[in-house]
DNA sequence: ATTCATTTTTGTAATCATTTCAATTTTGTT
DNA sequence: AACAAAATTGAAATGATTACAAAAATGAAT
């Protein structure tokens, strides 16, 4: 699905700007900080300020085409992949990847102590298989 | 456990300031940000600085006694248990509970996809059955 | 097409958590 | 008591994010 698609189907307008940022994240799944998309897309938009940035990715968090991710203590970063997977921080290079959910893929709990769960988060730290062979 | 033994297990050794610190931490399981504790301690610590609470909790997350939470966007909260749990942030109170971990409470991988696995956490976001009754 | 209202984008300035850093104080050892 | 090392402190710097108001773009109605 392309990134037109995922805007209007959640009834997000698609300005120059969104698209870019949605096709950026669709085509990166690297989990980009702010500064990473405004740096990769700036060059093609001259005009492109870091503020929509925010504000798009704000817009997209809300309207559930996009989840950030607090796993980097110093910057937000951001996936487009909104369906339920777990993500992996390396301490050494900083690179975020995707991983499986861990055992409850198929049965998250709607409800847990009474408390309506809305989102869910998993993430693991460590050091990359990349890293751990040098 | 008492806050002296917890540090002086660890090789931390116990200032006054650190000892309040820790104590505070075991005390009130709330998560609390470092205003929070900073705000908690002045009082009683007259001469008390707020980088001394950070500088203190640092030592505590590398050695060990305390875990750093980012499960808030805007503070980070800490945690002097260790123990692997998982937690919860009202959207709406902004409390942060603690869970048991779901599902692998017993089985955690020490790798997944070759990637070796030091810390876990697991966040929920949602209503809590507290403010979901108002 | 033109007007007008609404939405979006933009840049600057403000905010605020966290870090840096050098000076001071405290602590432990001789 | 004297000294070195460690810990604390406060002020200033950093840097991500937000607030805000002006400018630009868009869409609908005429």
């Amino acid at each position: 699905m392309n990134a037109r698609q995922i805007l209007e189907d959640a009834g997000v307008r698609p300005s120059v700007q969104r698209l870019a940022v949605m096709d950026y994240l669709a085509t990166h799944k690297t989990h980009p900080t702010v500064d990473e998309i405004y740096s990769a897309l700036a060059p093609s938009i001259p005009t492109l300020s870091k503020t929509t940035v925010y504000n798009t990715l704000k817009l997209f968090v809300e309207n559930g085409v996009t989840q950030m991710l607090t796993i980097d203590e110093q910057n937000s970063r951001y996936d487009a992949d909104v369906s339920p997977h777990a993500h992996f921080l390396c301490s050494k290079c900083g690179k975020v990847y995707d991983l499986q959910f861990v055992d409850f893929a198929n049965t998250l709990p709607e409800e847990i102590d009474g408390h309506a769960i809305k989102e869910v988060y998993q993430f693991f730290k460590g050091i990359c298989s990349c890293c751990a062979e040098k």
